[in-house]
DNA sequence: CTTCTTTTGGTCAGTAAAGGTCAAATTAGA
DNA sequence: TCTAATTTGACCTTTACTGACCAAAAGAAG
């Protein structure tokens, strides 16, 4: 097996062990497999493309990193998925773990995330009785996604 | 994360929490990150210029300071006035005025409309009892502004 | 009122610390 | 063998940080 071969391996373990990000030095992964820096982005350009199903995301100068995000499903289809996981009521944890899994995949966009959020939160339900929050939460999160896939 | 980062976050901080405009002096934020004072010039050429959305100015001498001023918050203001105006309940046929006026002003996208509005309609609402709805569209359309602008 | 001193902030060039590109050289596989 | 994948390294770009030197404003001294 090939020193890309190894790579590539390598950042696919720390990605499934990392809900599916992962961040890096170049220079550190280039060292740890004895290789030039080069080839690291050889390894990105070859098998973790957008075709692949990742995003690659870097910043040079000090403390610069590379990041490596895998965008599993189309973000429709997730969105959909979520959507059908949702039930009558929804409490604000698991609705902070969903949204965070549509962002992590790239299914949201940050902003859009944070104003879905905004309308979830405790501030925007604290008028209402602790036990119509869940399902209040429910109806709004669903149709929210279903508007954004629109 | 660099010092950079960590001044452009406590800078950002300041901001949200003093209605976008803060001052300070060099000299202090630089001893506080332990840095060069004209480290600070740096994020603030670097992080803070008008096309990142902010004016800053600032004064040499005795008493001297350095303020920084959030713009582009025209439409903001008008956000701001429109949340003021919100009481703690708010029904379905003002709502959708108060929508309309602020694209009708440029304050919002109308992206972003649909999804506020998927958020307080008939659909994500009906699983609350009819006479706490208004409650609710009061509160997520408050947070939802206020996430808007920031 | 001038002038000197102190207190701020401003500029800019240089160094260092990342990551990026590209093409030549090499190797593996059909 | 012939071709495509891999490996390498020289050179480039971006970002972070530092320090020497500059400029302005306020206050004190005369």
């Amino acid at each position: 097996m090939g020193t890309s071969d190894s790579i590539e391996l390598f950042l696919l373990n720390l990605l499934s062990k990392a809900d599916g990000v992962c961040e890096l030095r170049r220079g550190d992964l280039a060292e740890r497999f004895s290789c030039v820096p080069s080839q690291i982005n050889y390894v990105l350009t070859t098998r973790f493309s957008p075709e692949h199903g990742y995003i690659v995301e870097s910043r040079r100068g000090g403390g610069g990193y590379i990041r490596i995000t895998r965008v599993n499903m189309q973000p429709a289809s997730l969105v959909m998925h979520t959507v059908n996981a949702i039930g009558d009521a929804i409490d604000a944890r698991t609705t902070a773990a969903l949204l965070q899994n549509l962002v992590n995949n790239g299914a949201l966009t940050l902003d859009t995330t944070n104003l879905v959020a905004a309308a979830l939160g405790s501030a925007a339900l604290r008028g209402l009785p602790a036990e119509w929050r869940d399902a209040a939460r429910a109806g709004i999160l669903k149709q929210c996604l279903l508007q954004i896939i629109q």
